[in-house]
RNA sequence: CGCGGGGUAGAGCAGUUUGGUAGCUCGUCGGGCUCAUAACCCGGAGGUCGAGGGUUCAAGUCCCUCCCCCGCAA
């Protein structure tokens, strides 16, 4: 078939080289603008971009596709176009331009966990499977037909990024046989059941600032969620501090939500939560590295007075 | 030339403003004390202060160049 392909992060990339390798013929591929990034600010192309340009595909990066696109995919023509993880809506106009329509790669079991961010929200919902599903894309969003799907344990320490990469890989798989079902006339195609369905809006940096009010559990799973973007935090005198991984420990201490119950190179770092409490294991301070929180502690000790009240750390 | 933080002992930091023989916490090694310890006491090793050049009687500290790390914004 000739394929139009759209997707820009990393996890787009392994679908693109499935149908590439399944022998359909990529017409072309959209991704989004490049754009001035990272320090120094220089341009970068998307990881889409990229594999599509050591392939020689011609790429196409309209700012809006439903509005500066519509006339390169329309001279393109193709039988079909696949999304993955692209970025941008599209309008019932572009969706009508190829002839068997489009096809999304979907990193979550539909109709639970529509939306941007699935994978994250999975995790810091405390979801212990996810999966992958094929469906076809319509108005709506990610509300189409139901072609295929396939469950993904989430791993217990699993955080957001890694799990992502291992999606993408049985996302590719998923689509390559997607294709060829489809190419026979063999695919099934179902409704959503959307009583069952659920939606999570894009993340946003406020939602990794850890709020002692919840349990530790879900303040673990919010950390590896959020991992490795935007990330959690917590402000300590007047800082930010990143948090990178942690450890939910069952037992309460009687203290006050927030409270530090220790901090020291040897004890570790440990505050009280709602239920439970955490231990925090790697965090990164402003301008420095990600470290271990006893070596942060070893340059930063805080005193009694700070490790007694709460509320010196916070959210 | 988008904004900013930083490179000092194995680790994390202070010291740089007001140049003058390099310090703290931890680890490590040796010894001691204790039923015991994330405990305590005594002693030791370990640093070309990111690299190069300059100013000076004297540079971690002042000036110039370069390399590397990190955050924000996007």
């Amino acid at each position: 078939m000739r394929i139009v392909f759209m997707g820009t992060p990393e996890y787009g990339v392994p679908s693109l080289k499935a149908i590439l390798s399944a022998g359909h013929e990529v017409i072309g591929v959209f991704t989004q603008p490049d754009k001035p990034k990272g320090r120094g600010n220089k341009v970068e192309f998307s990881p889409v971009k990229q594999c599509a340009v050591e392939h020689g595909i011609p790429v196409f990066q309209p700012k809006r596709i439903r509005v500066d696109g519509v006339e390169d995919l329309r001279a393109l023509a193709p039988d079909l176009c696949v999304t993955a993880a692209f970025g941008q809506i599209l309008s019932e106009e572009v969706l009508g331009i190829p002839r068997f329509g489009t096809v999304n790669v979907h990193a979550s079991l539909l109709p639970k966990y529509r939306g941007s961010s699935p994978i994250n929200w999975c995790i810091m919902q405390g979801e212990k499977v996810t999966g992958v599903t094929t469906m076809m894309t319509d108005k709506g969003i990610d509300t189409g037909d139901i072609l295929m799907s396939r469950a993904v344990d989430i791993l217990p320490e699993e955080t957001a990024g890694e799990l992502t990469v291992r999606m993408a890989d049985v996302g590719a798989e998923l689509l390559a046989e997607t294709l060829a079902k489809l190419e026979k006339g063999t695919c099934p195609r179902v409704p959503q059941d959307h009583t069952q369905m659920s939606y999570f809006p894009m993340l946003k940096k406020e939602l990794g600032a850890l709020n002692w009010q919840k349990s530790a559990e879900a303040l673990a799973n919010c950390v590896r969620g959020l991992s490795p973007w935007p990330g959690a935090y917590f402000t300590l005198q007047g800082e930010i501090i990143k948090v990178w991984s942690v450890a939910a420990v069952a037992g309460d201490a009687d203290k006050t939500p927030g409270t530090v119950l220790c901090a020291g190179p040897k004890e570790g770092f440990v505050v009280q939560c709602a239920e439970g409490t955490l231990c925090i294991k790697e965090i990164q301070a402003p301008g420095g590295k990600r470290m271990d929180a006893r070596d942060y502690l070893r340059g930063h000790p805080l005193t009694t007075k700070e490790l007694e009240s709460a509320g010196n750390i916070n959210g």
